[in-house]
DNA sequence: GTGAAAGCGCTAACAT
DNA sequence: ATGTTAGCGCTTTCAC
């Protein structure tokens, strides 16, 4: 390659790099060399020397069910391999959803085979958080990874704020009885959703109201069950997914309540779903590309020792028939 | 490290490497240091040396908007990252959506930044398939590519049969006007199911009962709508996929044709949307985990240079309450 | 069975 | 502004 561009491999490396101090000539050379050569630089000699490796690990840490049906983690990951292949990074996936996962991507971090991480749906506690805190590595979540707030820097949308909007307007339309059923509360869709919720209503949220969901249709079926069992007068509920929302319309159709004649029903995520469940769902829209930009954009950041900070963004209530 | 265990390097190599020729004392030693040292070896420096580089990529040739939609791929995603990591091997993930995604995936191989290819949605003509032959990199995909059947090996759900399978099942049911919503025809499961379902109505399966859909929910919508046009007694309509027939179910409700009453309808693919929709979707189950595991089974053979058959697993006819 | 040493392709520091 | 050179950490002959 610095034969065929007859110059020195010091040069060839610092046109390729953009680095300075390199004439014009010496620049058109080498370019038209590697036009016509094909050249492509070795990663792995260049990562062996700059012990940096043009690629940064997206982490999942999910049980596996969810992954087939969460739909904000395929935007994220089109814009994440999108925006880093900018740069010319490449996106490495890696799923911890058990013990000997987490062990996997433990072992990747601490073998330096990655820039930095960014962290999808990571629970509370994991203890992955420790190694990446150990390991100094950047990272960034999508979503608030709970407890450490202040510690990883986050992209995400207003839970708290939609799940407020959703609860005041099933209040603006005259429900009295409103139940929730949320997601599992180490997430932040979980807690921060509830949060929301039970700050609207108050003393009336009350112990029997809430039920937990795990983000599954199945899931919200049967949550939707035991509400209408723990509170048979209910005429509304907030539900913390779409997903689960659907599996709530299905146990309401079955009990032979109307939606939204006797229970209004309202999802969060507006998803694909929503629009396809009969009644269509009433939802709060999290903006998902927007959430994803974000997050990339801070990873890039913090690898360039950037100071950042989290970032939230506004969600939208939508207005289906459901509620 | 080396030093820690107190031996050479070579015999570090040996034993890491799993070469014969390691006594078994030395074999002890050095895996004493490697768990005491926290070891791990440099993979740049690895790669350097043997030409491998420990990872794969997954091509994925979709436009944006079926990514955020599409079922199948987050199943193969998971599958692969998990049987790749058992390998010690890491999953890269690209999109080749359009013209610069495809020419950043060709500069990617060429690179020689990934030992095989796990090609996900490819089109009939894509211009990274020659790129991927002269390169001679291994590959496979997840179901056929057209025109390239015998070259690339895949892992596919029996597209003909399923389609077949629903068809027939319809004209038992008595049903006698019955239209199609296919998926793009240079994807297999566009024109794979279209085949089935000709091979089964024959010359009944005119040009007007025919509609092409693009897997999106609203285009399964407009395609019912189209449908409806050409042939308004219409009493049955097999979909392509499930989104698509979510869309479809819209556009009948919208027309106040009853489902299943006035008109049946039968979807592909099982997936979560299926039994989401009202009346549920009487569909066709693909083993996508199935899939999905033959498919990374194909590369891993084809990486050890093992001669490899395409794959071809049976589909199922899930019966619901739409037809 | 094991050590010594060459060299993979690159970058960065040092000369010039 | 550019050439020269010393490694980066590993695998792999080649001796022994």
């Amino acid at each position: 390659m610095a034969d065929a561009a007859g110059v020195s491999r010091g040069t060839v490396s610092r046109v390729l790099n953009g680095k300075a101090n390199v004439s014009l000539s010496a620049e058109t050379a080498v370019r038209r060399a590697v036009a016509e050569t094909g050249y492509v630089v070795n990663r792995a000699a260049r990562s062996l020397v700059t012990s940096r490796t043009g690629s940064i690990v997206m982490v999942l840490s999910e049980p596996q069910e969810r992954l087939f049906e969460d739909p904000n983690f395929s935007v994220l990951m089109r814009v994440a391999t999108n925006q880093l292949a900018d740069r010319d990074m490449s996106l490495v996936l890696m799923i911890a959803g058990d013990d000997g996962g987490r062990d996997r991507v433990a072992r990747y971090l601490r073998g330096g085979h990655a820039d930095g991480a960014l962290l999808i749906s990571t629970h509370a506690g994991d203890p992955l958080l420790d190694e990446i805190e150990r390991a100094g590595l950047p990272a960034v979540a999508q979503g608030a990874v709970l407890g450490r707030e202040s510690v990883i820097p986050y992209a995400a949308a207003d839970e708290r704020g939609g799940a407020r909007a959703m609860a005041e307007y099933l209040v603006d339309q005259g429900r009295r009885k409103i139940g929730m059923i949320t997601g599992p509360l180490d997430t932040p869709g979980g807690s921060l959703r509830l949060e929301g919720f039970t700050s609207v209503l108050g003393r009336k949220a009350g112990k029997q109201m809430i039920v937990h969901g795990d983000y599954t249709q199945a899931g919200g079926e049967s949550a939707m069950r035991k509400l209408l069992q723990n509170v048979p007068d209910l005429d509304a509920v907030f539900v913390a997914s779409d997903l689960m929302a659907a599996g709530a319309l299905q146990a309401l159709h079955a009990a032979g309540r109307r939606v939204p004649e006797d229970v209004a029903v309202g999802g969060f995520d507006d998803s694909a779903i929503a629009s396809a469940t009969r009644p269509a769902l009433t939802t709060v829209r999290q903006p998902l590309a927007k959430v994803a930009e974000e997050t990339v954009r801070l990873l890039i950041a913090l690898l360039e020792d950037e100071e950042v900070e989290p970032v939230v963004l506004p969600t939208e209530l939508i207005i289906r028939d459901s509620a």
